[in-house]
DNA sequence: TTTT
DNA sequence: TTTT
């Protein structure tokens, strides 16, 4: 279990169109995408709005969700993102060690959302893309004779 | 510190229009939403779509947070919720205890955006509607003579 | 994709034993357990120490996980909690509709965490309790020929 | 408001004595934490256990927070941490642009958390470090005549 | 009911 | 470097 927890997650948009990478045997593709978020603040001293950008390198190693990123993303996008971090070491030309920081796409389901913008305005439903590999959530209203809390606020 | 953490993250719609709620002496305005989040998934054994919707009372005590969610929230509205779970217990009319689970917005900055619909297309930006009261970021990034990252990304 | 998101995340300790509930045919074991997470504060008017404590319902569908709830968690045992919020509806002895708000532990892997106390002090690790069906976690650098950041530490 | 979501959540260890970081003009004190997580599983092929570490840059700018750090953590002490992620940019020795990731600790109250280990075994609360300049939490069931879940438990 |  |  390891007694250890590393989670992020960025609502962002993203910065260009994604990168789908070259498939790795046995592992199908990968989708890199670049994911802007920002925050904006008043400057003490001066008054003025301020503003700073944080770049995100976000990386999926999953086949089907990096199609479906290729399909629903682009240059723009508002993304949900649900990963955690990894660095990895490298070595560059002048053969000193490199680190890199990346946010990989934690599991399959639910981990990249889109949430606005790009190719999906209205096209219909991301989860068409999907096939019924699926499993149905597991817990006691999913089952039948279950609630009917879908149809109605119910405070 | 009480070695605990309760923190509840929220993306979804609001079902109806915000509820601004009597002012309490000195506590300023409260905002009640109702944010409705769902998830879909193929049945193991019909092979049907099928959904499934939970509602959420979101409450906000911070009376400028409330102003802002009574301007750019309306029924439909996509927002991000961040705050924790409060069970408050009362009492109905048969005189029998009764027990609410609300998430309540946790602080100030932040911890409600809107992300899409609503009255929040393209009007200028949520942040203008805050005094300058909010404090520059602390970090490394901010001080002057810091990154250009925010001209570029950087990969 | 639904474009929403419903996280819930908890460390907290357990009020009382887990409870292991009857089993629903197919479904095997589920867990129930009582979290509590409590903040604290100085009251602003009398400058004393208060303290408010939150109790939530943590339940686990996943039959597996629930045997490991029932062998390492006990009364007192700190643990960290990644969820979703239900509220069911059900009926009370007067007719009435009730509606009760839990916390269902989201998936299998790492959703629960044992952080302290119980029987968890020395006794070998969680991971020994699961077959090797987990798969391999799927990044960069997992891959053969991947990083060696385990070795040493990279700043 | 910016429409974006920083956010990242870390469980894990101290690899080594927090670095108390000199003073910047007018900013106080800053600390530095490597925190590590890791992961384990059984390896597909092999069916060997494999372990892999990522290990955190982890920077509190708060002044007082870091002298809590200073005090209360040391090697091996297992933190919750809530933050964000920058990515700063700096040049090496041979005039070429690098960039370090890491994980700034959003605000004061709550955003780090000792979990166990450490110097924090029976010496007394870490919130009595606090002067009262805490507010107390906002929320309904704080209010003079709410609650008193706090007394007993309600389910 | 827990814990600090 | 940590921890299980």
């Amino acid at each position: 279990m390891s007694q250890s927890v590393n989670r992020v997650i960025l609502v962002g948009n993203l910065g260009r169109d994604p990168e789908l990478a070259a498939r790795r045997e046995g592992d199908g593709k990968i989708a890199n995408i670049a994911v802007a978020t920002s925050e904006s603040w008043n400057d003490r001293n001066t008054g003025e709005r301020r503003e700073k950008t944080q770049w995100h390198r976000v990386v999926c190693f999953n086949d089907h969700l990096s199609s479906v990123i290729e399909r629903r993303c682009q240059k723009g996008t508002l993304v949900y993102v649900e990963g955690h971090l990894e660095t990895r070491k490298w070595t560059d030309q002048q053969g000193q060690d490199r680190y890199t920081t990346e946010v990989i796409i934690d599991r399959f389901d639910g981990n990249i959302k889109v949430l606005g913008n790009g190719r999906n305005t209205g096209e219909g439903r991301f989860d068409d893309d999907r096939p019924s590999r699926s499993a149905a959530p597991r817990s006691a209203a999913n089952t039948p004779g279950g609630s009917d809390l879908d149809d109605e606020i119910p405070f």
